[in-house]
DNA sequence: CAGGTCAATTTGTGATCACATTTCGAATGA
DNA sequence: TCATTCGAAATGTGATCACAAATTGACCTG
């Protein structure tokens, strides 16, 4: 079947609450948007307006909004003809997401460093401590979950309007491939460095954390070849 | 009257053409990254969708996908009272949005630099020629579309899908603010380093093309602080 | 058994409508 | 003169519909 989501959200909780401005399409956003960053949409895998609508259980209209936000982000790509899909990735493209995350992403670190408390810490150390669970158990499923959750929960501190929808837009476009990278050689090789990332947020290490994060970034890409091989 | 696009774009040319699959989306979604780009669009100013509809001859429909495209490279504001208008500017956001240009254009423009035949400078150096004209006139909108006009034609030829949206979502972001700008103090004042650029271009060196970009959006911010005062 | 043909189905697009919310403006009051 | 109120107008949202283009799949032909 084609309906990724259908499993993970019920169509509609007919719970008798009035549906609120702008409810339906965030719901759908927040929906879709999951679905992409923990791989549940497959590249090249056509996605349709109405399929979506009745997964969802609304009218193929808040779905199109939504479509097109993405697209816009470049996480789906509609076609010449119109059909809507997963965008497929190519070796170049990947490298230049890459380079662009590695631009990016530690000086958006950088920028949050201040604004994250001891409590920020502790919070991404039971974040880490999951983030291993889920490589254990081979689960690739929560493992992307808690891996963007982990980085963004540093991103979001810097509170930088411009930054962080840049990042979400690169993040949008690399997770649905990543997913496949995962179920091919499985979780059991990632590494990070999230603990040098806690320890430099505790330190209040600018340098040292943004360092930690571009390594991360370095990490990341060296597995990618390595499993190209 | 709350209609910056009528002036320029006919309603409608009723040549009996059958429009084609997508073609008024397209359209409407030309005229408004322009008018964007061109300042045509005044920050705090709210924007409907009605209006834009019949500016443009059109229904609601293909403005909505187009608010909502343009929203999600955060060149419009959707309000939490579903308000649509053209984000007001924070001198915080301001410098956000260069920091974020000086990390990825002078980088995009390194990658155009093997791609850029003579003939490539020569067009530029049409574009500089043009650009100087409408300084010296003090055609701010003139300005803007040939200024728009210069950095692209290098950054396209990148060829990045990965680099070029972010490019573009920037100057979204920023154009209208600058259309403020040059009403405020005149073109008078506006300085460039196209030249430069041109010559690294034409001497193939990549790394003087990347210095000549980073000084041109260095100058413009350089403009920015005298302006501030 | 492979390749082409054509009709039925599916798809995105654009328009229109009903509706709740918000916004705006004029009338009213102190 | 200024603030308040209240009704009319305008706005975004979600649904539904008609339509043309594209896709699909069964059927036929060789």
């Amino acid at each position: 079947m084609n309906d990724p989501l259908a499993k993970t959200i019920p169509p509609d909780v007919g719970d008798g609450t009035p549906p609120q401005r702008g409810s339906a399409r965030e719901r759908v956003e927040r929906t879709i948007r999951h679905a992409l960053l923990t791989g549940r949409f497959v590249p090249g895998r056509p996605v349709t307006l109405r399929g979506l609508a009745q997964d969802l259980g609304v009218s193929p209209m808040p779905i199109r909004e939504v479509i097109r936000s993405l697209a816009a982000e470049n996480a789906l790509d509609i076609r010449p003809n119109g059909r809507i899909e997963v965008p497929r990735m190519t070796p170049a493209r990947l490298v230049e997401i890459m380079r662009a995350r590695e631009m990016l992403e530690p000086e958006l670190a950088a920028m949050a460093t201040g604004n994250l408390s001891r409590a920020d810490a502790k919070d991404l150390t039971r974040i880490d401590d999951a983030i291993d669970r889920s490589i254990e158990s081979g689960d690739a499923e929560a493992y992307m979950r808690l891996n963007h959750d982990f980085h963004f929960r540093i991103y979001r501190a810097a509170e930088s309007k411009v930054f962080l929808p840049l990042v979400e837009s690169l993040w949008l476009q690399f997770a649905p491939f990543m997913r496949i990278v995962y179920g091919r050689v499985g979780t059991a090789a990632l590494e990070d460095h999230h603990k040098d990332a806690i320890a430099a947020i505790i330190a209040g290490d600018r340098q040292a954390l943004k360092a930690a994060i571009a390594a991360d970034i370095g990490a990341g890409m060296h597995l990618l070849q390595e499993a190209g091989d």
